[in-house]
RNA sequence: GCGGGGGUAGCCAAGCCUGGUCUAAGGCGCAGGGCUCAGAACCCUGUGGGGUAGCCCUUCGUGGGUUCAAAUCCCACCCCCCGCACCA
């Protein structure tokens, strides 16, 4: 029989969404589970990356829902935020590059593409697809409550958030450096930027040397207190530089630098365009030192990084050694030799390891060879380090001598600054960062930002005791909470263009995406009743949301206000009074420091404390065949190419199982398409098990292997009921799967004559799949809902509970020997692998009854502690019973210690419920299922009775735990 | 720099918190066998080395230490990955 997975899920995902099961109101009395998800941004479709977090969420909402629980897992749209703003923008730009993205690697029509000329189109496109990715991977969503963050209502819901939180205090208004790109003037962020960089924000020291007529030099700076050793400036002599009239002061810098002090809020007036050339030669006075040193022109000056000026300190700077080195052998035009062979070279720090001139150790060192060379830049790595790290100001230095630099260039700047001998400036760290447009990022000071006051030292206090108080999974990542709540300062909070929702103090602004997602999912509990009702977006005022959601207000002035009538209101605070808090929050790692941070920040500022959320559960992400994925390697697979290829359940077992909870997924089609030809088998058994007898009628019939396997199956459901409850998927997947297949293949060996199965054992298996199928069930919903529905479970597997372990069917005693035999078997063949010739017999030597007892003093010392041979011979010395063997016990003692050690305790625990009788029943119970598998006569014997064949005395060795063999 | 995570057999990966059940789960790959006209799939067996008796030797980044006993605990070192924001 041929099974065709495509009409599987087609059909359950029909019938589930006709039961209408995943659909979740407040019942009264009937505990409940509200489970999130981040939503998803509608860029692009989605990936199986995207799909781990999501399908784990699955999992643990579909098993808390057959645990028991009223369970709500919702879904919505992200469409706040500029990436789709700026995707539309080079679309209609003509940008090949992205439209070759969505035609070739994302498959949509030409026609469509097209057709994206709005932001909004796009989103819509992408909402509509990762929609319907999710049903087909058999989220158990209840769809009614969906929304996107740009309807109307739902800003009306961001806005009175925003409100609450000006209203406490946690927004303020102030300036803030951003990348921004003075072409488009506008912020740039990492997706603004050609080949994603990120532009990082570094603060400069600009120190102020002078001209002998005021004119100021600024040289911007990482490094303010190698100032001392300042010895003459840098420009590049054929960079084009300007004098200016800054912030009332006349100051020389390059024609970019200009532009950069115009950014970030310097009154700028430019008065004289200069050549490089035409400083060169001047003298300048350092403002540390008041000594006056030449300026000098280099090559490696780059004049629109920083500000094109500067200072030289050729002891500690690489590049201004190799270049000071050149210009004493080469001269300069237009500079006296003499003023040049004058330069000293003056050491400020000192550093072990490292000579007086820490520069030219690492110039030789790397064997730098002029000032454009690139090994400058290792080499000035190494010194920089060293001497941040291990350096110390030279005595010699006033003031500052002995400080380590760390301290030193901190109150160097300071002192400087605070005596207007320097500022600072803000500019690109990995310069040069270009924009999309080919322009070249600098650093703008934002002006009037608004900001949510993430740095507030109280609200941290309290959002650290929500941390405490809740659950995090895995827990590990408690401490990271901690300290990214440490860390987090002020979050500008709204941008001047992207969608989303305007500030409702100030229309000009608009909330940016990652602060008007973080109390969304209370949202989820309203927006079922605006789907519902229509209620129109005028009506939700203030007053509205402090009712449903805070309880504050009176229902009848409430609705009069609002004109949303009253029982629409009372249903909506019945309905957030029943499913919030939010019982689990889930999401990739990569959202910890923000997103998951700000989340619970906010509730903590807007709800009261029985509303914070009780767990945040992280996942890690994928990768593909060992690569991480990326569209530069085009190894990314959308969501629903990858069902269409495996199947929802393969792709889901292959996501949940590939590692633990917040390790890396390795995602290979390999193991994925193992899983969709292991789920297929597991159908084809259910098809042949169909017929079989129920369990209840052969249960008088039952085998003592029978027993074996039903009892496996209970330690089972007891293992994936665990793993599942701490979101260990990966171990859930493994006990439903490999570990019953383990114990299936082994059942299947014992009981099977001839390669055939008997009735009873059919029965057996049939009842075992049914329980498999609700074990997997919230692994592999589709697959366990067709077995379920094959084997005439009654229902959807679904709606069933899962099971739970039923003690009367565990039979340790039974496990025990089962156990037993194996190793009993296992050793039989490693001796015959061992024997040249084929075996005609083989005999086993049970101990007899006094090693039994003594055995059971060893297991007894093992429980209660430790165990040692001579205590355990004490025991025995006291135990009339013992008394004619004490002879032989010191070396048996010794034996069985030994025994116990290797076996370790749980096995001796196991082990410690056999006893002779049952064993010896046992073992000639599956005397013919040895024989069949050593293929030789098998005898069993008890050492000491009459009869024992036993040719090389070899029944002594027995042990209780290990009966002796002996092969012939 | 600060903070977090990690280095386990051919590969991926569990175990580490709570030391002994650890030559170390499971998967993938590989090899042999079965099935088959053949192949794919599937099913068995093996997969550090050695061994004519269930065993011995070696192994969990490196080096020390604690312990009767260490992949697991402690110390030092080396290496790798991620986050540090205005961006979803």
């Amino acid at each position: 029989m041929k099974i065709n997975v495509d009409s599987i899920e087609d059909k359950w995902i029909r019938k589930w969404r006709e039961s209408k099961i995943f659909e979740a109101d407040p019942k009264p009395g009937k505990p409940k589970f509200f489970i999130t998800v981040a939503y998803p941004y509608p860029n692009s479709p989605q990936h199986i990356g995207h799909g781990r977090t999501y399908t784990i969420a699955d999992v643990y909402a579909r098993y808390k829902r057959m645990c028991g629980f009223n369970v709500l897992f919702p879904m919505g749209f992200h469409y706040t935020g500029t990436p789709i703003v700026a995707m539309v923008k080079r679309l209609k730009g003509g940008d090949r590059e992205l439209r070759k993205l969505f035609v070739e690697v994302y498959g949509i029509p030409e026609s469509v593409v097209d057709g994206f000329d709005e932001p909004v189109k796009v989103a819509r496109y992408f909402h509509e697809e990762i929609k319907r990715g999710m049903e087909e991977m058999g989220y158990s969503i209840d769809w009614r409550r969906e929304f996107t963050t740009i309807d109307p209502q739902y800003s009306r819901f961001i806005e009175w958030q925003f409100l609450k939180l000006r209203e406490r205090g946690y927004v303020k208004q102030g300036s803030h450096p951003v990348g921004w790109c003075p072409s488009c003037s506008g912020p740039v962020g990492q997706h603004d930027t050609q080949g994603d960089v990120e532009p990082e924000i570094g603060t400069f020291t600009l120190l102020y040397f002078k001209l002998s007529d005021g004119t100021i030099l600024p040289a911007a700076t990482l490094r303010p207190e190698t100032v001392f050793g300042a010895v003459n400036l840098w420009v590049n002599s054929s960079g084009e530089y300007v004098k200016a009239k800054v912030d009332g002061e006349y100051w020389i810098v390059s024609v970019k630098a200009l532009e950069k002090l115009r950014l970030q809020n310097r009154s700028v007036e430019a008065c004289e365009v200069l050549r490089g050339s035409d400083i060169v030669g001047l003298t300048a006075l350092n403002p540390a030192t008041g000594m006056a040193i030449p300026i000098l022109p280099a090559d490696f000056v780059d004049p629109t990084h920083g500000t094109g000026i500067v200072m030289s300190v050729p002891a500690h700077a690489p590049y201004d050694y190799v270049a000071l080195m050149e210009v004493k052998a080469k001269g300069v035009d237009g500079v006296e030799q003499r003023v040049i062979d004058a330069i000293d070279i003056k050491p400020v720090i000192r550093v072990e390891g490292y000579s007086d001139i820490p520069a030219r150790d690492v110039v030789e060192k790397y064997r730098v060879m002029d000032q454009r060379d690139p090994k400058l830049e290792d080499a000035t790595q190494d010194v920089y380090r060293a001497e941040y790290h291990r350096g110390f100001m030279r005595d010699d230095i006033p003031i500052y001598g002995g400080l380590p630099v760390s301290e030193a260039r901190v109150r160097i700047s300071d002192d400087l600054r605070s005596r207007g001998l320097a500022s600072y400036i803000y500019d690109i760290m990995n310069h040069p960062v270009y924009c999309r447009c080919g322009a070249l990022c600098m650093v703008k000071i934002l002006e009037d930002q608004w900001f949510i006051d993430y740095g507030d030292p109280e609200w941290k206090r309290v959002v650290h005791k929500l941390i405490d108080s809740m659950s995090i999974k895995p827990e590990v990542l408690k401490a990271e909470f901690h300290n990214v709540v440490d860390w987090l300062r002020e979050k500008a909070c709204a941008r001047r263009i992207g969608l989303g929702t305007r500030l409702p103090w100030n229309p000009d602004w608009i909330i940016e995406s990652l602060s008007d997602s973080t109390i969304y999912m209370v949202y989820y509990l309203i927006s079922k009743y605006v789907n519902l009702y229509g209620i129109k977006p005028d009506c939700m005022k203030p007053e509205f949301f402090d009712y449903v959601i805070l309880g504050r207000g009176d229902v009848d002035s409430v609705s009069k206000s609002t004109g949303i009538p009253r029982d629409i209101l009372e249903s909506i605070r019945i309905e957030i009074e029943y499913f919030y808090p939010l019982d689990s929050r889930h999401s990739g790692r990569d959202l910890v420091s923000n997103h998951l941070a700000f989340f619970l920040f906010n509730h903590v500022a807007i709800f009261d404390e029985r509303m914070w959320p009780r767990q945040i559960v992280v996942n890690g992400s994928v990768m593909m065949e060992g690569k991480k994925m990326s569209k530069s390697l085009g190894n990314i697979i959308p969501l629903r190419s990858a069902i269409k290829e495996y199947g929802a359940d393969a792709l889901r077992l292959s996501l949940l199982s590939a590692a633990s909870l917040l390790q890396d997924v390795d995602f290979k089609h390999s193991i994925a398409l193992s899983f969709k030809a292991w789920l297929e088998r597991f159908i084809k058994d259910a098809e042949e098990l169909k017929s079989a007898a129920e369990l209840d009628s052969v249960m008088d019939r039952l085998r003592v292997i029978d027993r074996w396997i039903l009892s496996r199956l209970q330690a089972r459901i007891d293992e994936a009921r665990r793993a599942l409850e701490e979101l260990e998927v990966r171990d859930a997947v493994q006990s439903v799967i490999y570990g019953l297949d383990d114990d299936i293949s082994w059942y299947k060996l014992r009981v099977s004559v001839d390669g055939g199965l008997d009735d009873v054992a059919k029965a057996v298996l049939k009842s075992l799949w049914k329980v498999r199928a609700l074990l997997l069930a919230p692994l592999a919903p589709f697959t366990a809902e067709e077995v379920w529905s094959i084997l005439g479970g009654g229902g959807m597997a679904s709606t069933q509970i899962y099971p739970s372990p039923s003690p009367s069917l565990r039979d340790i005693v039974v496990e025990a020997c089962e156990d037993m035999l194996r190793s009993l078997l296992s050793d039989s063949r490693e001796i015959l692998k061992l024997m040249k010739k084929p075996a005609s017999r083989i005999c086993y030597y049970l101990s007899s009854p006094y090693k039994w007892r003594v055995a059971s003093y060893a297991a007894e010392m093992f429980k209660l502690g430790s165990i040692d041979v001579r205590g355990l011979i004490d025991k025995c010395r006291v135990d009339p019973e013992l008394k004619g063997y004490m002879d032989r016990i010191s070396r048996l003692a010794s034996e069985i210690v030994r025994e116990a050690m290797r076996l370790g305790r749980v096995k001796v625990e196991l082990y410690s419920r056999i006893n002779l009788d049952v064993l010896r029943r046992y073992l000639e119970d599956a005397k013919p299922f040895l024989e069949r598998e050593l293929k030789c006569r098998v005898e069993i014997y008890v050492e000491g009775e009459g009869d024992v064949y036993d040719p090389t005395g070899r029944a002594s060795r027995s042990i209780p735990w290990r009966p002796a063999i002996y092969v012939e």
